[in-house]
DNA sequence: TATTGTTATACTCTATAACTATA
DNA sequence: TATAGTTATAGAGTATAACAATA
């Protein structure tokens, strides 16, 4: 190898390889959610919401823990009134609207939680140890 | 062989975790592509199709590699084609379409390998004995 | 009969811009 | 003036189904 002892970072390529492989990665994993729910009849982005709903919680909040325009949460948040498992509350601050979770809302996102947590668990295939080490270096990529 | 006995897999709730970790990182590097390749004026998904055409390449397989449906890759070939920057060739089994690089595709391929690979490379925050361990890691949950 | 690719179409997810209502 | 949410609209990305050509 040529590279000098301090410079340590990665090539282009290996870099390259390295997204590949964690794009792949979590490709798997959003398929995994996907099949899981599939049984549910629920679109993708309505089970992320409910998931996200254990207590009433503003839309911007919705917005960004999903990491998405609140406009589309309007939309969302309209699709699960429609189903009948959340509400909208408004705030303290009149401006904020909350989605709380009806009855309905909160069953179903146990469902939904069981379903993606059942026998097709992410990274069961890996023991405690070495998920530990993942988790690691996964939060450090992000640090940034 | 059988499961060991001291229970090593994930709780429900650490596969989340994890998954939703891994798909956060994996956001960031798609982002960092988008960002990198900002400047060059492409779509994504032409950009990747351009990268992938090291040499004449099936349309089947460009489907594979994209994990995309074929029909999508008739739209890709055709807009790269438009462009000026691969056109088709008949393979020897004639009911196969190879999509060719262009040299102003080749070219642009040189152009958008420098762009992701540069300055803003994926996990330079990481030494390499850790990128090591990560990629090791990530193959390991690509093994199912 | 199975496979490659194409066509026409339609759908999902999601954002942008302009707006309303509070604060 | 700044923030939360909404409305109307538009666009990207991608799939499905039926089909054609070749094997």
């Amino acid at each position: 190898m040529k590279e000098s002892p301090l410079e340590d970072g990665p090539s282009p390529d290996e870099s390259r390889t390295l997204a590949r492989l964690i794009v792949q990665v979590a490709d798997r994993a959003r398929d995994r959610f996907t099949t899981a729910i599939e049984p549910l009849g629920l679109p993708v982005p309505i089970a992320r919401t409910v998931l996200l709903l254990t207590h009433p919680m503003p839309l911007r909040e919705i917005a960004d823990q999903l990491g998405c325009d609140p406009s589309y949460v309007t939309t969302l948040a309209d699709r699960l009134e429609d189903r009948g498992l959340a509400r909208r509350v408004t705030g303290e601050d009149r401006r904020v609207k909350l989605l709380e979770p009806t009855p309905a809302g909160l069953e179903l996102q146990k469902r939904i939680a069981a379903a993606v947590g059942g026998s097709a668990a992410f990274a069961r295939q890996l023991p405690a140890a070495d998920r530990q080490v993942l988790s690691a270096l996964l939060e450090r990529l992000l640090e940034d």
